[in-house]
DNA sequence: CGTTGACAATTGGTTGGACCAATGGGACAT
DNA sequence: ATGTCCCATTGGTCCAACCAATTGTCAACG
């Protein structure tokens, strides 16, 4: 199941904690947003801890903290009586996309760009798995998502990023539902995130495409069925594509 | 370029630096195992950070870094008041992977027969770029790591990983390269590598196959040339299944 | 009796200061 | 010029204390 309460599905991500506030978090952001503003480039060195700690006028422990988080995304390399080292983009963890590709008010568009390329057939391979090994309950959820898009719901991004996770579920296999699930929080920091959400093209014009997708499920023409998904992917991408280009040059919303 | 030095390429992977003895990862990776053997379930609360700090007969502050990490990887959530809580498997990151499938001496078979399943087809599409964009400089690099595998090459299994990450540079997208880099790492950790890499066949065995596939590369007959590369990648994934069950039981290595 | 609100125990977050330990470069002797 | 040794720099660990969020308890109140 997708939903958390069965009874009364009203919305979806009702509310959001208010933000944390922990400084060792606070001072890893801002670390990390001076490495991609490329203030410490590749090869260089941070400033030593002490002096880090000074600045920031916190304790050097959580300095430390927040170094280890750096560390935990792969952007720097630490080693003992050396200091801290930034490493190449290439090395960092795929966690560190989200910052990498929209840090501040911009947006990274050539690496959205190359991130969409990758994750177009990647969802594609899911998409087909799960059209393969999918149960009937599976199968109702998918409607029960398909039918909120096509409501009233608050957030229909939200609703589009639930079927990824779905979809994942259908799968039956572990590594898929890992990666939805980081393609969830991606998503949720992406373009059509926030304030940037109204930039975004109403998911409900995928309506059409997803009910001839299920419908050839249904059926069982599998082949059919993934052709579908393909466009829906295609158009799904495309849209991203164009909301980020938009909301980098402050256009006004499509609708 | 693959290789950091253009003189004199005489061996892939020298050596690697002495394990690292940093008191809060092997807090880390003792308390990581402790999860996925299980002790400690999700939705389970870790013992308080004090209790922990006396366990371990370290200070608090490392079981504290201790637990940044597990946090990073998304094994546990952390809540001011409320303790630490373990987080469902399908949560964690990518980062965690390699310590979920090979912890101890035991191999997760079934996830990594779910991980074969999402890489392979991840690395027929990044090849299928890689032969589309590739550079002649790149082409004769691969040529290099070609012979490097035929040759007398001390661990040619390295050399595979390095044709992995190569053909993320073919395809000049930063995310594959992320990737490739990444599952580099995994790989390292994996079936093949340390004590068990007795258990490896030999990669030599690709070579025909790689001519092959090089060959049509070279007459710009780019279908047959990834309908080659598939043939290569179904052969290396049945090889890493093999291994890992050898491995798991325990079977004497084949040659 | 049920609800509310204040209190207290538990547990993570932060601080300051001290000392240990690895690294790398510079001073010195050869 | 070269090799050795020392030491300043910098990360790693420890300690002890206090701040702050969470939760459960329990008394006061309606």
């Amino acid at each position: 199941m997708v939903l958390e309460n069965d009874a009364a599905p009203a919305r979806v991500v009702p509310f959001r904690p208010p933000a944390r506030r922990r400084l060792h978090e606070d001072v890893a952001d801002q670390l990390r947003d001076a490495i991609f503003d490329g203030r410490y480039l590749a090869g260089e060195k941070l400033p030593p801890e002490r002096e880090l700690a000074d600045e920031f006028k916190v304790n050097r422990t959580s300095v430390r903290e927040a170094i280890k988080v750096l560390e935990g995304l792969g952007l720097v390399a630490v080693r003992h009586g050396d200091g801290v080292t930034v490493r190449p983009r290439t090395e960092a963890s795929f966690d560190a996309l989200p910052s990498m590709i929209f840090h501040g008010d911009h947006i990274h568009i050539t690496l959205l760009n190359q991130m969409v390329e990758v994750m177009a057939p990647l969802l594609l391979e899911m998409g087909r798995l799960a059209i393969e090994r999918h149960t009937p309950e599976q199968l109702a959820d998918l409607h029960r998502l398909r039918d909120q898009l096509a409501g009233d719901a608050e957030d229909r991004h939200s609703v589009l990023r639930e079927i990824v996770v779905l979809l994942s579920d259908m799968t039956r296999n572990t590594i898929w539902q890992m990666l939805a699930r980081r393609m969830r929080a991606f998503l949720e920091a992406g373009p059509m995130a926030g304030a940037r959400r109204r930039y975004g093209r109403d998911p409900a014009r995928l309506i059409p495409k997803i009910d001839a997708c299920l419908t050839f499920i249904e059926s069982g023409q599998r082949e059919a069925a993934v052709h579908e998904l393909q466009g829906i992917i295609r158009q799904i991408y495309e849209a991203v594509l164009h909301d980020a280009h938009n909301a980098e040059n402050g256009a006004e919303p499509d609708e």
